[in-house]
DNA sequence: AAGCGCTTGTGAACGAGAGCACAAAGTGAG
DNA sequence: CTCACTTTGTGCTCTCGTTCACAAGCGCTT
């Protein structure tokens, strides 16, 4: 088995890749040239039976004995990730968070380029955004097929969502970045990933209170 | 055993009733006033079977042959979760992101509320954001004892980030939500979650990558 | 009051992922 | 060349989570 199982990486697995491709560049970035799985994993923060096991997946790319040649291993990961090309990307809806998004620089950096800006807000619509003028929604469908977009964001209120998927989506959008609180349909075909700031605090809460009952002496009407 | 497991919640349910919760409320909105499983599932795009298992980590509140009351529901979620009482949260680092957390109105709406903002910009201390003045970084230990923060919101440069970190836990933080790009290590008894917005493009570019390998003819080394 | 239909709650099978522990494989010294 | 040392790659086990399928339970109708 050479080229083996590139079919199956497990989801996993992708969702740490990104992990390692930064602590990689950012060991790269020191001079460092090769790295064992134990320090690679202890700058990514995570078990390195796990790293190597991740690793493995790709292939065979460490050197027993020695570790991994730091930047093979960045051009590997990055290709496994569709990282060395450049992907075309549009954020629609730009509110406060659509604004954040666009002027954010980590997107830029790692091979995605923010071609186009859409809001429906007339008063939005026209403005400059990051060096981006703000087309206005009835333009999406152009846009994408101009720009050849294949990944968007949406970063609209939770009642507009759904309507910008479907268009993306008939435009032929298949990756989606959804910010807005709200839970998308879409076809078998598309990818959809959900960033939900309010169900990420909702979760410290839960630990938050379990870790300290003792602040709040009511509340203890199931204690036998 | 009438009130059992508690101790036990698992963190894929914990993780999934905000979800939950956020079905509950549209549909309490719309007036709804008891769900079935499968009607509650499907608005939170989940598989029924898993919803009610999840429900009844909480307890039995449903009714064999109707479904679930949906305000009961709620409130049932809500005080699992901790969010019957108020949690004073601090955002830290107010570059175009932190900018969008403090303007954010999914938080307020949750019980939780932006007590303070600070930076270390002196450009930007002392500017108005969201109806609060941005306080300087020095004053983070006596804000968080003031107001009794125990939940704080990181969007600084990575660079930051740890430092911000290390002082949030010194003062007694125990909830952290980490928007900046960096892994952060901390005590045992600290909750990390961690938002990363552009781990989550990557992840996209993976699944796009996988689906259209027929845009780019080359890069087919390893066929055989 | 009894029976019927519906929905919950859960036992049990199944699957995915984490982590241990070790064999395989490479390096360098003697 | 051989041996000792290092680190990868992986078989195996165990835990956690998902899903199926069904018995238990509730309300409505007759």
């Amino acid at each position: 088995m050479t080229s083996h199982a590139k079919q199956g990486i497990p989801a996993a697995t992708v969702a740490r890749l990104p992990l390692y491709l930064r602590a990689l560049g950012t060991l790269s970035d020191e001079g460092v040239t090769t790295v064992s799985s134990e320090e690679l994993a202890a700058a990514a923060g995570v078990n390195s039976a796990k790293l190597r096991k991740d690793l493995s997946q790709l292939g065979s790319y460490g050197t027993r004995g020695v570790g991994y040649d730091v930047d093979y291993l960045v051009y590997q990961v990055s290709r496994e990730l569709g990282l060395t090309q450049d992907w075309p990307v549009v954020i629609v809806g730009l509110g406060h968070l659509g604004h954040a998004l666009a002027n954010y620089g980590g997107f830029a950096s790692r091979g995605f380029e923010v071609r186009a800006l859409v809001d429906a807000d007339p008063d939005i619509v026209g403005t400059r955004v990051a060096g981006l003028v703000v087309s206005p929604l009835d333009a999406l469908e152009e846009i994408i097929n101009a720009q050849g977009v294949a990944i968007a964001v949406i970063a609209t209120p939770a009642m507009a969502a759904q309507d910008v998927c479907d268009r993306l989506v008939a435009s032929g959008v298949s990756s989606i970045l959804n910010f807005a609180p709200s839970m998308l349909v879409v076809p078998e075909h598309v990818e959809v990933r959900k960033v939900d700031l309010s169900i990420e605090l909702q979760i410290l809460a839960f630990h938050e209170q379990r870790k300290a009952p003792l602040l709040t002496p009511m509340a203890q009407a199931a204690t036998s």
